[in-house]
DNA sequence: CCATCTATGTAGTCAATGACAACATTTTGC
DNA sequence: GCAAAATGTTGTCATTGACTACATAGATGG
């Protein structure tokens, strides 16, 4: 072998491989992305992949995953940086939401895309749960001091969580047209603090 | 040629492809939908099908656009059928988009996929503004009823989509758990009309 | 009535891909 | 050290989308 050769192992081919795959994702979405191509990055052979992933699901999986730790990371860091108040930290939260799927618009149908492999699948939700629950502990800090009216926290939580999803979701499609979307997630944080605060 | 053949010219493949493409979107997801195998069921070359889709995607387009237009009059036929005053219309609306959205996940996802041609993307776009029309429509009405409170029709109305959106994606994606998706609507709905009527 | 133009369908081909099997080379743990 | 597990490679296969050249039916109009 001459020095300049590669060694055997990459040494690090999933971490690689993951991080390539996200950006080709939301460069070229997710029909963009093959395993094969991953591989020519990377400089292994074509087949090198399949020891780090079963088969392609399981890498869009591990993306989907991967995705809401970190969109739960942007949430939390919103949260805590956001005025010590549960009406504040709540429009912090739909902000970081609407930013985060902006910024990761083909991440985002991915996890929540639903074709998750039966045995990934319970994964992927659980990490989805996690995100949720920032927003659970919120309502229940806003019933505590009392600014919103009670009921399930849960349920509250999970239409708010709901609310935010969808303007991500219409942002990233282009079908929010001419409106800005600060202003309709503005609106949309504004009406349904409303509608909580007389309940 | 014998008498049981089939004429060379297929008649209505067009029709027969995106009916077929459709149900096994339903059943197998985007990824099992193939061009070949739909060539394959309807009887004809494996070629036959560019004829009448430049290619994969502009199928899946033509999949989403007739989904709009579905889910447009099934909104239509539920705000028709519900109490004539603007409270029980903006609940049928909820419902209907919900249990469409439950019932067309894979169809759903499509029409929001974004992933749309660059030339198909208008048209895709403008077919999902139809069902947002609707909902417009609701709004004013509501309004003009004094119902709820001044503001914006076209930009509440989009929140209101929104939140019917984000709560179908998410149970479409299995993450309400336990919650019934009947009263996760009506808690939205609720919510989203008290918000309103104190503008 | 027929010549031709267009729509529709067929046959063949190609490169890319995911999946799998058999084999090679490290690394790890005992 | 050595056996076993991890990790990577080469080879192969069927499937697929896209493209080209060609065949046939149906429509149009002189």
């Amino acid at each position: 072998m001459s020095a300049a050769e590669q060694p055997y192992h990459h040494g690090s081919l999933r971490q690689v491989l993951l991080a390539r795959a996200e950006s080709t994702l939301e460069r070229d979405g997710v029909d963009g992305l093959s395993l094969r191509q991953l591989a020519r990055e990377a400089g292994v052979s074509h087949a090198a992949p399949s020891k780090h992933f079963r088969d392609r699901q399981a890498l869009l999986d591990a993306l989907a995953e991967s995705g809401f730790r970190r969109l739960t990371a942007a949430l939390e860091r919103a949260v805590e940086q956001a005025e010590p108040h549960a009406r504040a930290r709540f429009a912090a939260l739909a902000d970081a939401y609407v930013t985060f799927a902006l910024a990761h618009r083909e991440l985002l149908a991915l996890m929540y895309g639903n074709k998750h492999a039966p045995g990934a699948a319970s994964q992927v939700v659980e990490a989805g749960h996690t995100s949720m629950d920032l927003t659970v502990r919120i309502v229940t800090e806003a019933q505590a001091a009392g600014d919103i009216g009670p009921g399930d926290a849960s349920r509250i939580a999970l239409v708010a969580f709901a609310t935010f999803h969808g303007i991500a979701t219409l942002a990233a499609g282009g079908m929010l047209d001419d409106a800005p979307v600060d202003e309709v997630v503005t609106a949309a944080s504004d009406t349904f603090w409303r509608g909580l605060a007389r309940a």
